[in-house]
DNA sequence: CCGGTTTGCATAACGCCGTCAGGTAGCTTA
DNA sequence: TAAGCTACCTGACGGCGTTATGCAAACCGG
């Protein structure tokens, strides 16, 4: 059954404005920051008042996190793409880095994705989605052996750490002089502490 | 010459009022974290009015820098201490995960450290203290040819975004089950991936 | 000892913020 | 056409960092 012609004119219409809420704070987000964000500097920039925002979102972290979920979408098709290879390091290799470049890109939406949520609200399901992706090549490299130590979870939460460390950092403290290959060699040093060459036994 | 006695108590009370509202903005901060504070809150809890706190502490930058700097002074000196055994490598050990101990112990604290702070507004004294006194095994491993890699600064950075990292996941995702010995364990990823064994050459 | 200055502290306000109660105007549907 | 629903607005509440203003007490020079 297909909607009336009327109710499919009014849903239009209401995901255009959507769009245009979203549009204008996407905007606003990425020149201003987190900080720079609020709800009313939004609604005089996109022709609609506060509460008009409320109707259509719930409440700001509900339009933050449309946001996020836009972007996190192009970064999970990004990561799919770049780990379809054979080799298991490489494929963790690439996808770390493409996730650290994604952060480096996009330091505002990396801020909402790593900002602590409440228990009763749960993960952007796409979120999970990328979890699960980047779980994966820890995995490979288990069953093929070529983990330094047995413990899988210790390797993920490290990693974790550095890749964390390495975009928080450069973000949040613009003015230092990182070295310009900082991000490569972070993950060449994981690599040595973390894989075994292939024909070594743990 | 010493000041009039009249001069001094008045110092004497001044002293007192600044410290007791230290106290309670640091017990606050504690308890409430960095975005339960506010200056109303703690206003209502030391029993001295907004205005007041700001005839002392001019802003609630400088009342958090005050805060900080006490904090900063104890660390410093665990640190010291920490590092003043003959093996360069067990020196950076120690000091790395004394610092991480630190930044999970004072979760608050390290925020207000790491927070961004204008081009205007200089480090604090003991912050920049405690940076050269990081930065001093590095020097040491070089000058014992026992770094991986002849980039120290590269070493330098990495090793900051793994601490970083490490601390600021822990104290932001408290809810993931984090692995009991990960501070340890990735201290020693790190030393693999960085240093070489004594005999060794670059 | 006394008048002016300085100090400690408060009241009340300004301009932000996130959020929401309530009202209106127009379209949809029975 | 009446009833209801939807989009949208005006105006407010309480909280925030911060500051202008004012007042009483303490201090100090004459």
């Amino acid at each position: 059954m297909d909607l009336q012609p009327a109710e499919q004119r009014r849903q239009r219409q209401r995901t255009e404005a959507r769009r245009s809420i979203l549009d204008a704070a996407e905007t606003l987000l990425v020149r201003d920051g987190y900080e720079g964000f609020s709800m009313r500097r939004l609604a005089e920039r996109c022709g609609y008042t506060t509460p008009t925002i409320y109707h259509y979102f719930g409440d700001k972290k509900g339009l933050l996190d449309a946001l996020l979920d836009a972007r996190l979408r192009g970064l999970l098709r990004r990561m799919k793409r770049v780990a379809l290879g054979e080799d298991p390091v490489e494929n963790w290799r690439h996808q770390t880095l493409a996730f650290i470049r994604f952060g480096l890109k996009h330091p505002t939406h990396y801020q909402l994705l790593m900002m602590p949520r409440g228990a009763d609200e749960p993960l952007l399901p796409v979120a999970e989605q990328l979890i699960e992706l980047m779980l994966r090549p820890f995995s490979a490299l288990q069953e093929a052996g070529r983990l330094v130590a047995g413990d899988v979870e210790a390797a993920r939460q490290a990693v974790w750490a550095m890749v964390h460390g390495l975009i928080s950092l450069q973000n949040g403290l613009p003015d230092v002089a990182w070295q310009a290959d900082l991000d490569a060699s972070a993950v060449a040093l994981l690599e040595r502490g973390l894989i075994l060459a292939p024909g070594a036994r743990a």
